[in-house]
DNA sequence: CCGGATCCTGGTCGATACTG
DNA sequence: CAGTATCGACCAGGATCCGG
């Protein structure tokens, strides 16, 4: 009960709006598994056309998007190379790397529990 | 690094997927703090209106939306009390429950890390 | 008291085309 | 190669009204 400190505190003050705020920014469609994707390359780090290959399905303008506000919340490092053809790379810094300790709680559980969720849905759903 | 490996594996499969479908619902505006609400109320009982006014600011479609996702999911349990004037109760389920513990995780790292945030915000804003 | 039905608005995201 | 610009579809979510 010790441990579960932070969540009943968090109604009280506004720390609630601070994770609707967070939740709001990182839980989009691409943010969480771009960071995953950084974190599981070899040196934490891959380039545009890389990191395009590896989310499937995303378009360019997310892809840029998506890296700008990761970017704008610290959580990755853009380095341009002043070559040509141009040559950007994207890393991951160490405070987007911290998120991957909650975040592997997270898929932990949903590993768990996501046949509970699917199994739930289907009862509902039959009526 | 062992302690990591579910998110490394995630990518692999399409396991990426139902983390992003988890998101996706879970990570609305308003589901979370349902949950956390719920979770702090004595008993993880309470009814509609209390609800309503627990989440300041949210709309009585959204309250009842928000609730019947939950409820699919398996979260949240909905018990209808026939009297007059109705009464409605929700309960968090053992499954709603659990989800309370990967929050704590994200919580706290959210408290810690914070400052980080809206400093690197700041600094990035600034060009 | 609870919540369904409707309408409306802003924001998110994809497609496409175009630059340095 | 790595973006930017523009357009349009779609949907989350708020306001409001009504009904059991």
């Amino acid at each position: 009960m010790n441990q579960r400190r932070a969540v009943y505190l968090m109604c009280k003050s506004e720390e609630s709006s601070v994770v609707r705020q967070f939740l709001a920014r990182i839980g989009d469609k691409w943010s969480v598994l771009l960071v995953v994707i950084l974190a599981r390359t070899p040196g934490h780090r891959a380039r545009f056309s890389e990191l395009q290959r590896a989310l499937d399905g995303i378009s360019q303008r997310m892809l840029t998007t998506t890296l700008r506000n990761l970017e704008r919340d610290g959580f990755v490092r853009r380095e341009v190379f002043p070559e040509v053809p141009p040559r950007v790379e994207y890393e991951l810094t160490r405070l987007g790397h911290s998120l991957i300790d909650p975040m592997e709680h997270l898929v932990q559980w949903i590993g768990t529990h996501w046949s509970s969720i699917k199994k739930a849905r289907a009862s509902f759903d039959d009526r």
